[in-house]
DNA sequence: AAAGCAAATGAAAACGATTATCAATTTCAA
DNA sequence: TTGAAATTGATAATCGTTTTCATTTGCTTT
């Protein structure tokens, strides 16, 4: 970690080290301002600008992926799970992972035929995910 | 077009005609900003709100959907071109169409498999066209 | 160990796209 | 023709993101 940054001319600060350490062990894809809620609880006195800085950074570094589902919510997502698609639930704005690696051949076939070149893919499904659905059927009968 | 507004309960005014059938010769995904700027060519009295409000008209009733590639801009795609991905150049910010067809079984074996609800997908492939490569490689050397 | 400098921080303001408000106007059914 | 409901255009509010700036801090070099 102190390498990493190190190699690149950043810094090791208490609140990088902080924000980065809590930001990783996030099973979820948070948006800033849950990440800031989170470190707030540990350390109320860093800034919300320095939660996106550094949210920044680690997408910069390659660790995470921002994410855009549509609702206006820019999410984060660490990129160490590897290439995956997202399930985004409509209703509670749940994300969850799924495996793409049937479908990377097909997208490195269209992008070589029309010579583009892939830095990264998004594969999303929006819906209404199993435990919404459920809740949907109940309350419309 | 005025029987299908009528069904529902809007109604046809000269602005709501306009930007229909403006919006929908458009071949590429224009953004709110670029369909008013194509308006005002024709009828310099008609206002962002209504340009704005139309095109979520159109899309609620489900002859577009809105497109978020991240760059903070919402686009809006006919679904008239059928489904099908994009492949969205990070410099020129072009967004071109492919052909989903080949993986749209993949997609609702997922959604099954986690007892999950589609409602629509999107398929992203963010990079650098054609052009810009090619742009790139000259100018890099 | 101290100094110097670039990077990082926190608070606040700026920004930009989207969405809401509201008075005036217009459509459409009765 | 008339009245209710929808639409419009201008403007303001909203909200997440990004920038600014003075201050502090980490790190390298003496």
């Amino acid at each position: 970690m102190r390498e990493l940054l190190k190699n690149k001319g950043f810094k090791l600060t208490p609140q990088r080290e902080l924000i980065f350490s809590i930001f990783l062990e996030q099973r979820d894809h948070v948006s800033v301002d849950e990440l800031y809620d989170e470190i707030r609880k540990l350390d109320s006195s860093i800034g919300y600008s320095t939660v996106w800085r550094n949210l920044k950074l680690i997408c910069k570094l390659g660790l995470a992926r921002e994410i855009n589902v549509g609702d206006g919510i820019t999410r984060y997502d660490q990129v160490t799970h590897g290439p995956h698609g997202h399930l985004f639930c409509v209703k509670c704005k749940k994300l969850v992972e799924f495996s793409v690696d049937k479908i990377v051949g097909f997208l490195d076939q269209v992008a070589e035929d029309k010579n583009f070149q892939i830095e990264s893919f998004k594969i999303e499904i929006q819906g209404l995910c199993d435990d919404c659905r459920a809740l949907n059927e109940k309350t419309s009968v």
